[in-house]
DNA sequence: CAACTGTACTAACAGAAATAATACACATAG
DNA sequence: CTATGTGTATTATTTCTGTTAGTACAGTTG
């Protein structure tokens, strides 16, 4: 279910860590259910346990999942909660981008314009990212 | 004119380039205008010279400056040229991040109203990312 | 007890970034 | 020609982060 990506920039504890974020997100991991043993997924990833121990606890440190020691690691946040969070801290990053994009010379006309482009295709299932 | 952030995640070198493709993209620098020698920068940045040499090979490998030996270093890119390039690789960057908004139950027109919100703001100068 | 869990700890390794110290080639003002 | 300022190249060292490796201990469960 999670992927790691070598050529990606982040560190592989920080994917894992966005990688169950999103399954949470989705609700694909919903409120309480476990999650897989720090080895087991070490094992199932091909990476040493000590990573994902790492990505684990500093989920725990951002609230998004709790651990019972013996027992294992379990979901904390709810999928409505974390999706509205995950897109608000979105938002935030894109409105930098706007500000960025009229710096460079759009007008706000253009970005409208563009965006319902980009909407109109997202509709219709494709994910067709050329211009 | 170049601020280096050390709590940024990205490479000395990284931010180096990006501070002065930004100075050309707004025009402060011009084409054929000299930039600062390489002993000169590190001075004045307080880092190593073959920190500042590194940005300055890749810039030339990217085609934004060229530089002649034992002369110095020149702008290549013409601010719109660079504006033009800037803007669509931003563009890019933001269809994938508005995919990703309405995977998150954003709706196109809760987005489009966003956007007028956020470009609204804009044309009155201030910069206010609050929610 | 056995076989799972999480947790802690130390040591070692790997890669990238940055520094340090030279050295050399070219341009130009004096 | 010399001195000084350019770019460029090279090697070694340092530093930091991420990752791996190995071991150990504590709690849970069948």
């Amino acid at each position: 279910m999670i992927v790691i990506d070598y050529k990606d920039r982040r560190p592989i504890y920080e994917q894992i860590m966005a990688g169950i974020e999103d399954l949470a997100a989705r609700g694909v991991l919903s409120p309480d259910s476990q999650l897989p043993s720090v080895r087991q997924l070490a094992m199932e990833l091909s990476i040493n346990p000590n990573t994902i121990q790492r990505a684990y606890s500093e989920l725990e440190k951002a609230g998004v999942i709790y651990s019972v020691k013996g027992k294992g690691n379990f979901v904390t946040a709810e999928p409505g909660r974390l999706r509205e969070q995950k897109l608000r801290r979105l938002l935030e990053e894109m409105a930098r981008q706007v500000c960025q994009a009229m710096e460079l010379g759009a007008t706000g006309e253009q970005l409208e314009q563009w965006l319902r482009q980009v909407t109109g295709k997202e509709k219709e299932g494709k994910h067709d990212t050329s211009h």
